[in-house]
DNA sequence: ATTGAAAGAGTCTCAGT
DNA sequence: ACTGAGACTCTTTCAAT
């Protein structure tokens, strides 16, 4: 993390290409980007090597798995100092999935997946509310997501 | 449409698994689910075909790609009719990597990610602020993410 | 650093259960 | 529905450039 990493426009277009689809062969990205698939495949190791590459994941739609409900909830701490103990309690309720500290209105910021409203008044009103060191939390349920995408790393031009 | 889906154990084991780290085999999973590599392969044709698993995607390190900055902004509509229009015009910000419509304090709620402060100046004060229909934002910017992961979709007992 | 080809490993199909 | 084996495809290594 401390070194320097000297990416080219290869691997960018390589990590731009595979962030939406991982399935594609090393062959047919090479054919893509004008090189042999072996280059893709030292590209892709020199990647991981360096850290910038961390596997593949399965994406999933979660509200087909019956996950219909995402809500976001800023935290005011009583403190500040609080914070390493407050997100350390979040830690345990497996409905969170993303904690992030942060500046402005909210001291914190979660993010809640929930297979219903039951359960998610379940989690803020029995868990989170709970937690010693939170002052007060304001809650914002998502109603649709309109969009979801990948940063671009690479824009040809 | 999104129920009702008969997943079983098995279904949801490998879903679990393979949301975390999807590069290993099905002859291994197969293993560690006590069940034939070809079991798993047939399982996973049918989640791909229900529209449960959409494909897998290169996890990327988004920060040694010098992406330094998340914010979350906050979006307060003139009027709630205009949700559409807006959410169209900032569809056109490629450093807004989602949006969501949301209940509670703001309208709209969008997560950016950008290379530095001075990108996301530009984003807010040139791109967002400038959408018609738009009346006031609230940025919060992450600091630090304590942690981020996916839901759990099988819990082992 | 990139290539092309051979060796090794994984996916996919299918007949049998 | 699951299994195991064969056919096929992809990954990985490596000698040559």
């Amino acid at each position: 993390m401390s070194h320097k990493l000297n990416l080219d426009h290869l691997d960018l277009q390589i990590i731009q290409s595979m962030m939406e689809n991982a399935e594609i062969s090393y062959a047919d990205l090479g054919k893509r980007l004008s090189v042999s698939g072996g280059t893709i495949h030292v590209r892709i190791k020199k990647l991981q090597e360096f850290g910038v590459v961390k596997g593949t994941r399965l994406a999933v739609d979660m509200r087909s798995l019956g996950y219909d409900v995402i809500a976001f909830v800023g935290i005011y701490l009583e403190k500040s100092s609080l914070y390493e103990s407050v997100a350390n309690d979040i830690k345990q309720i497996p409905e969170v999935i993303r904690l992030n500290y942060t500046t402005g209105n909210y001291s914190m910021f979660v993010e809640i997946v929930c297979k219903d409203i039951i359960q998610l008044k379940h989690v803020l009103h029995e868990q989170l509310q709970n937690i010693k060191g939170i002052d007060r939390t304001e809650t914002l349920i998502s109603l649709e997501e309109s969009f979801r995408r990948n940063p671009i790393v690479y824009r040809p031009n």
